[in-house]
DNA sequence: CGCAAATTTGAACGTAGTCAACAAGTGTGG
DNA sequence: CCACACTTGTTGACTACGTTCAAATTTGCG
């Protein structure tokens, strides 16, 4: 995809050096995090809803889903997770898991211990900052997908995704334009949206339809992003940072 | 309510204390955040969204609730928080608020500026791993009621919430049992559930006619609590908690 | 008591779900 | 290379859950 890609040690530590310059120590702290490496097909689940769980993960390369099912066998997609996110911390407070970590894609993520995040706490109190940061930017995105499906329609809520998927995907790849592919079934899109794949298919035909979108080979080109971000709701969470009152380094 | 309620100062660190056992300098550290006090009347704004956010807060005594409002004037409620939570951490990272702080009863709050977040951390590293940990309890009940609001139906929220409403009542007042006063409109519960006030009215009444709750002077009883938590796939996330890897205070 | 807010109920409507059938891809093995 | 199975996408007809609108009633409170 697009040239030659700068292959840091720590994925993470290229997502938190978005929010804040790190030291080397810092760097260093966070690639011990990402040691251990492991492959994943499409489909594999790296973490099952309800069974123990005893590792965090980091996102490397692909693309995952976190959901949970419903005892009357529905799903709700949760959030997707893109190479630098960091998985599993929310279950790993639990002894069983809270949600189910599925890869959409070819993945590979790096396994490593719950207490790896007291250890780098206790010597980098800064990073135990940012962690905090990168999990309340996590907590904002939710609360707008919270918001999205209580209180607004199918179309706005498949437009939200469309832009989301999009401006996510951008961040790990600055050659994604308005066009791209969503590597979703329309199942997929309704399990996050709180739709049904039927319904999914007529909202995406009539943003088709508006001259919002266009579809073409399992590609999706954005004609109109104002209207679709107006259509939506849509704030992008990764702007209007304010992350000055975070110490500078010792 | 119910006599003499034990006073510490502070309720944030009754909270962690759940979790773990503190030590005094921990809890020393915690009531630097609980110093200052401020009261507020029902119905009044800590924090409005899309306006400037340079504290943060531990709520010491009433109800409040975060809510975001879509530009067709709906409203969503985020979250209801109870004494002892501490407000306003994902708006701080921003220069505006992502959300809305309202009282919904008398209440004292305790401010505090961002940067003794990073100064206790600094100080207390296990201190940031249990914030860590406070925060996910959250986010697992926000996907919670992601799935609810995408998945279930208006009875089951309705139900999911009610269940809800009181746990975390008695988790701070051991003293409420099966019958409380949910100090909610129904405007309010629809607001939460994603539902119209009118049709949370409905929901109500089909609770009470299956015999799974009674209505008395804004009273609520929960008659069945296990068929209330079957209609509702009602988990209560401060059970099941593993923290074993914490490491014992130095 | 009198007013405003909240609750309750009914009727009509509309968004999204369900069910069903078919088309278009996608991958597999013969 | 094609036949086959299977998943995914597409469309139509019908249903139903929840909304909207309106009006009456109850509740809380100054």
């Amino acid at each position: 995809m697009g040239g030659l890609e700068s292959v840091s040690s720590s994925c993470f530590a290229d997502v938190l050096s978005e929010l804040v310059d790190l030291t080397g120590n810092e760097r260093r702290a966070l690639e011990k995090l990402e040691e251990r490496q492991r492959h994943m097909r499409r489909g594999a689940v790296l973490q099952r809803e309800n069974e123990p769980c005893n590792e965090l993960f980091v996102l490397r390369k692909g693309l995952m889903m976190s959901y949970v099912l419903l005892d009357d066998g529905s799903r709700q997609i949760l959030r997707f997770h893109f190479p630098g996110d960091m998985l599993g911390v929310s279950s790993a407070i639990y002894r069983e898991a809270a949600e189910t970590l599925c890869a959409l894609a070819d993945c590979v993520v790096c396994p490593f211990d719950r207490s790896a995040l007291s250890d780098l706490f206790a010597e980098h109190p800064r990073l135990a900052t940012l962690v905090l940061v990168y999990t309340q930017i996590e907590r904002v995105a939710l609360t707008d997908r919270l918001a999205a499906l209580g209180r607004t329609s199918a179309k706005a809520r498949v437009a939200a995704l469309l832009l989301d998927l999009r401006s996510r995907l951008r961040a790990t790849d600055k050659s994604v334009t308005n066009i791209f592919a969503l590597g979703l079934t329309q199942e997929e899109v309704g399990d996050a949206t709180g739709l049904t794949a039927v319904h999914v298919n007529r909202m995406l035909r009539q943003l088709e339809e508006e001259g919002l979108i266009a579809r073409e080979g399992g590609k999706v080109t954005l004609l109109d992003e104002r209207a679709l971000a107006r259509a939506a709701n849509y704030v992008n969470r990764y702007e209007g940072l304010d992350l000055a009152w975070i110490p500078k380094p010792n």
